[in-house]
DNA sequence: CCAATCCTTTTACAAATGTTAAATAATCAC
DNA sequence: GTGATTATTTAACATTTGTAAAAGGATTGG
């Protein structure tokens, strides 16, 4: 989407770009400004602890968007961390700047508006692997949506990312060797 | 939100308001002018097939948004079957019209974002509640969030929107009995 | 290089949910 | 009201997934 200069320099105004180690945090939960992070290298994932267990809710890669995204819309601490998989290149923008953003460049609130909607749009994806395919089905979209998933991410986080336990994603796996 | 005489006024020209019976399909599969629907009075369902199955995967209740969301947004033909379950009031916005309300009252537009970023939140609800919650859990949920609904939406209906057969529905609600 | 730690697989068993079919209950059309 | 249809429950059995514990592999820091 095509924007203007003023709005371009704007952007560049409120974006801060930095290469991080692999590792790092990006987002603590209890944060109460919380960044949208565009993933310019590397994957992170989005976690959150249920019954003390780590649940991961999300995985970006390059080109996407990791972010602790209820909390960025409702203004809200979040409970999520976000942490880095790798050495990774990361382009954040915090939210009190998104709506200033928005405010002073309407054209803005428009990419605002598409960016969401796509977000939405992927959810209903995730929504719909879920309520209709097997652990076994989930696995192997997975694995045809990202073939380089298994050498970037570890097990435990990609049975957690599928709603399964690391036991049963073995076990899935076994069956696939044969 | 505010918004401005103008604006109210546009809303009031491209709304289409309308009573309609029990059983009413208000949009079909295929179609490719999808609309969105604000439910003033009624319950309604959207449904899909999956493996010659009808999957519910939404209830609207009055004050609540209906539409095949995924085809709102994209713009092409929806796979969504929306039926309401009562005698309904409905008022409904095409999406043509839409763009044309946010690109000639921009303030529109931000009404829009957030009215997305609401349905995000919920589907980000509804994404956990499947994930974390057992089959037990999400019904009590259910008829916590609508204490009528057993009244007013069939068992398979409910159990199909819950993820879950007729048969573990039933069982859940034997125990419950106890 | 080695010990410690973390990651992954395997095993045995338990619990949850699905499948199929039949029985019962409720609703609808005439 | 009555028969037909639809909705819900129950039963028996199969399958999937979870839990806990142990064992084997891989990785890391000193």
């Amino acid at each position: 989407m095509p924007l203007s200069a003023e709005s371009v320099q704007a952007i560049d105004q409120i974006a801060w770009r930095r290469n991080i180690p692999k590792r790092t945090i990006l987002q603590r939960a209890g944060d109460i400004c919380p960044y949208f992070h565009f993933i310019e290298k590397g994957v992170g994932r989005v976690y959150y602890y249920h019954n003390e267990q780590e649940i991961t809710a999300w995985l970006g890669f390059e080109g996407q968007i990791i972010s602790a995204i209820d909390s960025f819309f409702t203004g809200k601490p979040t409970d999520y961390w976000i942490e880095m998989l790798e050495d990774a290149q990361i382009c954040s923008i915090c939210n009190t700047d998104i709506d200033w953003l928005f405010t002073h460049f309407p054209e803005t609130e428009r990419l605002g508006r598409l960016m969401i909607t796509e977000n939405y749009l992927r959810l209903d994806e995730r929504m719909k692997l879920f309520a209709f395919h097997t652990a076994e089905q989930r696995y192997e979209i997975l694995l045809r949506q990202f073939p380089d998933i298994l050498q970037r991410v570890s097990l435990r986080y990609i049975a957690s990312y599928l709603g399964i336990t690391q036991v049963t994603l073995s076990r899935i796996r076994a069956e696939f060797r044969q």
